[in-house]
DNA sequence: CTGTGTGCAAACACTTTGCAGGTGT
DNA sequence: ACACCTGCAAAGTGTTTGCACACAG
C-alpha cells in the first residue's frame, strides 16, 4: 500500500503533510525523528502542521511513536507483519538508528501479583549490523 | 544508608539540593519526576540547580532515570537489591506512578543476528495494585 | 583557600493552542 | 459547501549555558 491508499483505507484526507510523512517512514528502513522526516524538505510544511498530522497518523494506528532514552522521539510505521504490542525497538548508540525487531517478544519480567498490564515496551540499546561490520 | 552517607561514599559534596533529592527519593516508593520532588518544597531549590543535581547523581550512579512513553522523566534511586540493568519499570496509568519491579528480568526477545546489546529497558504499562483495590 | 555548587538571566528545543484562511472530498 | 487541514503567531514546558557569588571540604 502506498500513501494515499493508507490514507483513503483509514478515512484520512489525503493531505501532502500526510503523505510526505508516511512516504519517508515507508522509504526508511529505520524510524525517524520529527526532524529526521523533514530532512529532505526542510521547509515544505510547517512544524506544526508536522506535529499535528503526526498525532493524526498516530492515533489512527498508522504509525507508532518510540521514546529513547535520551527523551527524543521517532515514529515508525506500522506493518501489519510486525504487531505494535508484540515487538521491542533497538537504539544503536553509535548512529543513533532506531530498528523494530520483528521477532515475537516473550513477557520479560514474571508479573508481579496484583499489577494490571496493558501494554509493555521494550528497548534495547547497543551497536546495529552495520556499525558492527564499519568498525572492524 | 542516608543521603550523607551515600553521598560522601560517591565523594560528592554534601550539598542542600543533592540532600534534598536523595531524602525524596528515599522516602518515596515510587520513582518521582522533578516537579514530583520539588512538591514539598518547591522554591528551596533553583529549578537549574534541580537540574544539575539530578545529573550528577545519575552520573555517579545514585540515581536513574525513567522516560516513560510520554516522555515524561522519572528518578528512583539506585538500590543494591535492583541492580538497574535488570529490573522492569511499571507506569500506573491511573495514578500515574512508577515502580520499580524487583523481579528479575528475562530477556524479552529473541536476539536477532548481529545485533549487538548493551542494555535492555522494559516498560509496563497498567493499573498498579493500589488503583485496583480502590475502583473495586 | 580552592574548586565546585548555586542562583539568576537568558537562550534553546520541543510541543501545544487559537485563529484566520485554504484545501480535499 | 462544509468540514477539516494548514500556516502563522504566541505561549507553555523542559532543559541547557554563562557568569558571578557562595559554600563545602
Amino acid at each position: 500500500m502506498n500513501a494515499e491508499q493508507i490514507l483513503k483505507h483509514h478515512n484520512l484526507k489525503n493531505t501532502g503533510c500526510r503523505k510526505f510523512i508516511i512516504n519517508e517512514l515507508l522509504t526508511n528502513e529505520s524510524a525517524l525523528s520529527e526532524n529526521e522526516i523533514k530532512k529532505t524538505l526542510p521547509d515544505l510544511f510547517d512544524r506544526v502542521t508536522f506535529y499535528r498530522s503526526l498525532k493524526t497518523l498516530e492515533e489512527n494506528n498508522i504509525i507508532h511513536r518510540i521514546v529513547l532514552h535520551d527523551s527524543t522521539v521517532k515514529y515508525a510505521i506500522n506493518k501489519e507483519a510486525v504487531p505494535v504490542a508484540d515487538h521491542a525497538h533497538f537504539h544503536c548508540k553509535k548512529c543513533d538508528s532506531v530498528t523494530c525487531l520483528e521477532t515475537q517478544m516473550q513477557m520479560p519480567v514474571s508479573l508481579p501479583a496484583g499489577f494490571s498490564v496493558d501494554s509493555v515496551e521494550v528497548l534495547l540499546e547497543g551497536t546495529c549490523p552495520e556499525c558492527i561490520t564499519k568498525n572492524v
